[in-house]
DNA sequence: CGATTACTTGAGCCTGTTCAACAACCGTGG
DNA sequence: CCACGGTTGTTGAACAGGCTCAAGTAATCG
């Protein structure tokens, strides 16, 4: 399963539709094609404290974001306050995509945290003169709904053990596609957010990692680095081959 | 909430951008102005009996469909077998709009049913002709994507009454949009399929039915007839405020 | 009309929750 | 430097909601 943002980095962000926009008949862009991503890298900067929240649902949507560095928590409540965390956002991940007027969802930084913001009007500006941003963005957009439609199969289906390690392999592979330690892991989140995240209580998931750490599978350093110590076994338990 | 595929009934289904397009500067469309529904609606027919399959995850993606009579359950699996729907679709519904080239899940009709079907490839000559369409796409994957996210905090976190609730009220929802009666619903697959859309076994499902409708606030006939008598308390139960 | 599938109901169990206490960590200020 | 309070994380014990297993009933279809 893919981390509910990781789709974002299993790709170039360039479009594939550019090479052929110049060619299309009856559309004659006299303008440098430029990516989704060009125009949200030259986009003014904005830095977050940890725990202050970019936006908050029903906020007319006025950007969209790209994470630089830190991590962001995005979360729904309900009105009794139960909370759900839909995804995180971390480096290089695009938040806010879609054409609401207003967020669906709550946008908090789990530490110090700095995003380009891009103005949708800008966004729609481009989208509507260039076809491939348009296209470009249909298939970020798809590739967040395979992503959460996976995070909704195995919060659902999955046992508190299966869901803590499926979020601790989609880390890894994350970490691998990055090209860093695919065994170490930074949890720049509490446990709170892990566990509104994978649908447990804290003191289940607290519970959940001190199991793994019994069964000799991670090692944890100060409770936020993780280290991973056998990712096959890790993998056959995400799965459910229950060897505990 | 918002029934998942109930977002795409809530607006006309014609591009608000057709209007722009003839306007952008260095794009000169020489056709008439097609919104997406006119394309599906001109789509050739395609018949499917009760439990068939229309597709299966990991298919090619060779066409979208939009459902014209009968109903669609969309679901994965997990390699154990457990089973997640990920969403009904229904008359009206369009499935498989994004952009990956394979199917992300399953799609079966629970009864007999009949959808056009109008191939990906022409779809996107379209699209990449036309940034209205595109742009179109856009809209429809947000409000997907906000309908699952809605699903995802309802099955995460609320009760089995709760769910079960709340996914009749999105029927009602739906039927009073489209003009129909909102307090008589049809429930076009099995327990199963419910249970599995709500993260619930179907004895939970059948059990929660009967004490909705000991409390009297719903009557059922042959199982697929679903009568509701109090909406307002059934909205207080959907959202928690427990009188049961 | 019998066979099959779908649904309902019951009883006991199990996973994860709730409630509670405690430990570790961190920044602040004396 | 350490004492202190607040926050965050860990662990234990009892509880409960929904699951499993099992039996029985109703609807459907050849």
């Amino acid at each position: 399963m893919l981390t509910l943002r990781e789709a974002y980095q299993s790709k170039e962000f360039h479009t594939p539709f550019s090479p052929m926009r110049a060619h299309q008949p009856g559309c004659l862009p006299a303008y440098t094609p430029v990516s989704l991503a060009d125009h949200l890298d030259r986009a003014p900067l904005r830095g977050i404290e940890a725990k202050d929240h970019i936006f908050t649902e029903g906020d007319p949507k006025l950007h969209i974001y790209q994470v630089v560095t830190g991590a962001v928590c995005l979360y729904k409540v309900l009105p009794d306050g139960r909370r759900q965390v839909i995804d995180f956002a971390y480096a290089g991940d695009i938040i806010g995509l879609g054409l609401s007027d207003r967020e669906g969802y709550n946008a908090q930084a789990t530490v110090a945290t700095r995003v380009t913001c891009m103005p949708v009007s800008a966004l729609q500006v481009i989208a509507s003169k260039d076809p491939g941003i348009a296209m470009r963005m249909c298939e970020a957009l798809s590739e967040e709904l395979t992503a959460i439609r996976d995070h909704l199969v195995c919060v659902v289906q999955r046992s508190a053990t299966e869901r803590l390690v499926t979020f601790l392999l989609a880390l890894s592979r994350r970490n691998k596609a990055r090209g860093r330690d695919a065994d170490t892991l930074e949890l720049p989140m509490t446990r709170t957010d892990i566990g509104d995240f994978l649908g447990l209580t804290i003191e289940t998931v607290s519970r959940t990692f001190s199991k793994l750490k019994a069964l000799g599978l991670i090692e944890i350093d100060q409770g936020t680095t993780i280290r991973l110590i056998g990712i096959s076994e890790l993998i056959a338990l995400a799965d459910g081959n229950t060897s505990a």
